[in-house]
DNA sequence: CCTAAATGTCATCTG
DNA sequence: CCCAGATGACATTTA
């Protein structure tokens, strides 16, 4: 289902870049640039697609978009250099004066744009695929398929070309971008290429339009990635077969999303991720440290992990409101706390674990304390029995152990049993030993309490030892327990927070490629209008110029020539080179 | 009987 | 320096 247009979509994106492509082999984009390196990539791609099944398929997907949209990007990038400081007033100007509507002009200036996607290099074109798969491996809930292809709610892309209310951009916006973007003027709007082709050049603008699906299936099914990357043939196949198709515009933009996404991921991984979600990380795990303190509340270590993530605290708010309903329960183990989990159930622990309230055992269990024994009371008997403690060394326990049993019968053996199973290595030592109060008391009771207790009672030295032990064990059993509960809230945080993290770059890759699609719509107009302008153009004999020979170029005052092809191929290459030697 | 998860214990560190 | 708590590592128990 959604595959399937997702696919056609990609197909129907190939048509797309192939114009692109033109387009930007036109402006003098240069392929070499990115062959050898997308090659590779592709090469890449389709391996990693072979590896996973659905998503490789995704990734496929992704991995040709990305190509196409390498070429088209690094075309873009470096044929719009900012080389020029080409007015976008005066691209408009000229194309007015061409006799074109003032929408046209408004859609001259929005090729400017594609200035924009010259930061889109293959490098990180490729570092966007990477990503992609990578998330999607990640993201199978919130697929990425859902939130790339279904994202919005109105998602423009299975729309249609008209944006999206919630585009960020459009094509006003995209103008203005576009002035601000200044991109460089003298390169030549469109070239040759476009027009070498029988179809574009005779007419149309539909070879713009990205191409259908169906073409893109053939062509681009045929040709395979490698194809994509050996533009020039392929734009002449591409075009002939793509030509007169209605665009599909969603396959175009979803390849691109695709693309696009993928850079976003890297991005947001890569470069994004590490310093600041690392640092985040770190705040949280620090914090982590805090919350050990905080233990008592266990839901401060949300609250630090939130401080810390504050950044995405934003969809944190929302999330921590979700998540927290999964950490409450968390939070509730935990920050309760360490009152350990009730299923332990010995008193004992509870207590223990709960630690932190000495009062409670003094509570259950104050009474026995009876030097006398621990036997006195019925209840405290048993559980008595289980304060009561033992001995220590094995030697002791078995001793012990076997006589309660022996001793009595029936019901209450079992119950001896089940209650000396139920005592800890600790109460049966103390038992052994004869320690004349709970092992609760040992370890709960507060340090004066405790030597109180002692002072009370005349103690061996291998009995004070044992209760020594006892109480070391004891607190550190807790404080094993809280470590623990506490370590997996932080576990828990930290699922949350990537959870947040993979909303807010699934959300960025919607913009991202909600972005691409406008300034692809952009490009196209651009495109069209200057088929157009060049359609309209007749020589001394009233006869139309052939777009092999000549093409339009716009000149740094704004106004647009008319050249001789070769000229122009010349400062396509020119400003092609120019860029790149920036970038690096 | 084996394995993995849960717990307990010990040694250290830290505040 | 002592203590209590935190935590990593290892041991033991439990399921």
């Amino acid at each position: 289902m959604g595959w399937e247009s997702h696919i056609t979509a990609a197909s129907a994106d190939i048509d797309l870049i192939d114009i692109l492509w033109r387009q930007d082999i036109d402006l003098g984009a240069g392929r070499e640039v990115f062959d050898y390196s997308h090659r590779q990539k592709e090469q890449d791609v389709e391996k990693e697609l072979r590896d996973g099944g659905e998503q490789d398929t995704w990734a496929g997907e992704g991995a040709e978009a990305l190509a196409r949209n390498l070429l088209v990007d690094g075309e873009t990038g470096e044929s719009f250099p900012a080389q020029f400081p080409a007015d976008i007033s005066s691209i408009t100007e000229a194309v007015p004066s061409e006799s074109e509507p003032p929408a046209l002009q408004n859609n001259l200036l929005s090729p400017l744009l594609t200035g924009t996607e010259s930061p889109f290099d293959l490098e990180q074109q490729w570092q966007d695929l990477m990503s992609i798969m990578e998330m999607q491996a990640m993201e199978v809930n919130t697929s990425a398929s859902e939130i790339l292809y279904n994202a919005p709610p109105g998602d423009p892309l299975s729309t249609n070309y008209s944006l999206a209310p919630n585009t960020p951009i459009n094509q006003n916006v995209s103008l203005h971008q576009a002035s601000l973007g200044g991109c460089s003027q003298d390169f030549l709007l469109f070239s040759p290429e476009v027009e070498s082709l029988p179809v574009a050049s005779s007419s149309t603008l539909l070879p713009l339009a990205p191409s259908n699906s169906t073409s893109l299936n053939s062509t681009f099914g045929s040709t395979n990635l490698t194809g994509l990357f050996f533009p020039p043939q392929l734009n002449g196949t591409a075009n002939d077969t793509a030509g007169p198709e209605l665009p599909d515009p969603l396959g175009g933009l979803l390849d691109e999303a695709m693309l696009d996404e993928i850079s976003l991921m890297d991005l947001a991984i890569e470069e994004g991720f590490n310093p600041v979600q690392a640092s985040q990380l770190e705040e949280e795990f620090d914090s982590d440290s805090g919350l050990s303190l905080d233990s008592s509340h266990s839901p401060s270590s949300l609250s630090s992990s939130e401080g810390s993530s504050s950044s995405s605290s934003s969809s944190s708010s929302s999330s921590s409101s979700a998540s927290s309903s999964a950490s409450s329960s968390f939070s509730e183990e935990g920050a309760v706390g360490y009152s350990s989990d009730s299923e332990t159930l010995d008193l004992e622990e509870a207590e223990g674990a709960v630690g932190y309230q000495p009062e409670y055992s003094k509570f259950c269990r104050m009474s026995y304390q009876d030097p006398a024994q621990l036997s006195c009371l019925p209840y405290l008997e048993h559980v008595g029995h289980n304060h009561t403690y033992n001995m220590a060394p094995s030697a002791l326990d078995s001793a012990d152990l076997p006589p309660p049993s022996a001793l009595k019968k029936g019901s209450k053996e079992k119950q001896a049993d089940f209650l000396d199973k139920q005592m800890s290595r600790d109460e049966h030592r103390a038992r052994a030993m004869k320690i004349p109060f709970t092992n609760d008391k040992i370890i709960n009771l507060p340090v004066e309490e405790f030597n109180e207790l002692l002072s009370k009672y005349q103690l061996s030295e291998a009995q004070l030892s044992l209760i020594r032990d006892i109480r070391r064990r004891g607190k550190n059993k807790m404080a094993a327990q809280n470590c623990r509960k506490r370590k997996l809230d932080t576990i828990l945080n930290l699922e949350r927070d990537v959870e947040d993290l993979q909303r807010d770059k699934a959300r960025l890759l919607r913009e991202k490629v909600e972005f691409l699609r406008s300034l692809r719509q952009m490009k196209q107009k651009v495109q069209s209008l200057y088929q157009e302008v060049f359609g309209r153009l007749r020589d001394e004999n009233g006869r139309p110029y052939s777009p092999s020979q000549y093409a339009l170029q716009y000149a740094g005052d704004g106004s647009v020539l008319l050249i001789p092809r070769t000229m122009a191929d010349q400062q396509a290459r020119r400003q092609e080179r120019k860029p790149k030697d920036r970038r690096k």
